[in-house]
DNA sequence: AATGAAATCGACCAGCA
DNA sequence: TGCTGGTCGATTTCATT
């Protein structure tokens, strides 16, 4: 462990997550044989990176459009501020069908909400339940016309100088 | 497939994906005894599903706090409306280091941003990074204080309503 | 679309640097 | 602690229905 008590993460772990990442099916030989190492020490490396959870899940990402999910809103949500139920907000909001991301933000917006609907109707009523949340002020909802970047990893969007700091010192 | 050109997806095809969008590695056999099939047919129809881009990838998810990107911006970007740069806007936001997620919306608001950094020297070096894109005209930056909800899945999500929508017709 | 058998790959173990 | 090589068990694949 470093001492701000992360774990230890060098170059091979950050070049065995890179490929992971973005698909967990690797061939563990194939992996192995890139990295100059053998599939027993991927394994192992892959094993510690999963105790440490720095690999939290594994999971197969399931395309929304293929379920008939063609329509993304993202809705700003003000709170009074009187009433301190701001967790209770959060929870309610999370708990909404459809809704898939939420978010507590610092600002004059308190809650950022992503959700995922079939049609205009299961819009309308997302929002509804989203306004009918007691201690909920306001909302702005934001029609999605094209999802440029989503779900791409973490270590693919890392620029070097972010990796090296993760990476400092352990070569 | 159906005439709306969606693959035919069935309840056990729901189970299925419930299942491996949460944890891919899941026992098949496991899997295979809570279906009432055997582990081939679980397995044929997980093939189906990844031919048929239900399941686009398998993806090994990577805690960004382990990697030190400890703050999160959301970001609205606007655009002057005279040029039609709003593609290569939108290639450039998806470009920088530290973006993870770029949306084009409706509204007054052109583009939503979501990026991860370390420290606040590279969060004012991405936003100077956007705000140097030839055609961006505005830009409001919000901090994330609390992820409530990330990457749950895409099935989790869905009400029964939004599922029988998808399963209907296909016993 | 689903099955069971055969080939292949990943998980685990004991030992070593 | 990190790695090697080998074994066992699981998964993937294929011919068949």
């Amino acid at each position: 462990m470093e001492p701000n008590d992360r774990p230890t993460i060098d170059e091979t772990d950050i070049k065995i997550l890179e490929r992971v990442e973005h698909d967990a099916d690797v061939n563990l030989s194939e992996l192995a044989a890139d990295l100059g190492l053998s599939k027993s020490a991927v394994h192992y490396r892959l094993n510690k990176l999963k105790d440490a959870d720095v690999i939290t899940t594994v999971s197969a990402d399931v395309d929304p459009l293929a379920l008939g999910l063609e329509m993304m809103v993202i809705t700003e949500v003000s709170v009074a501020h009187e009433s301190g139920y701001a967790e209770d907000i959060g929870r309610s909001l999370t708990a909404i069908d459809g809704v898939f991301q939420v978010y507590y933000t610092m600002g004059d917006v308190d809650f950022i909400v992503h959700s995922r609907v079939q049609d205009r109707e299961q819009m309308n009523d997302l929002i509804d339940e989203i306004v009918t949340i007691d201690g909920v002020n306001e909302t702005a909802s934001t029609f999605v016309m094209n999802e440029l970047k989503t779900n791409t990893g973490t270590v693919a969007n890392m620029s070097e100088e972010m990796i090296e700091t993760v990476t400092d010192g352990t070569d």
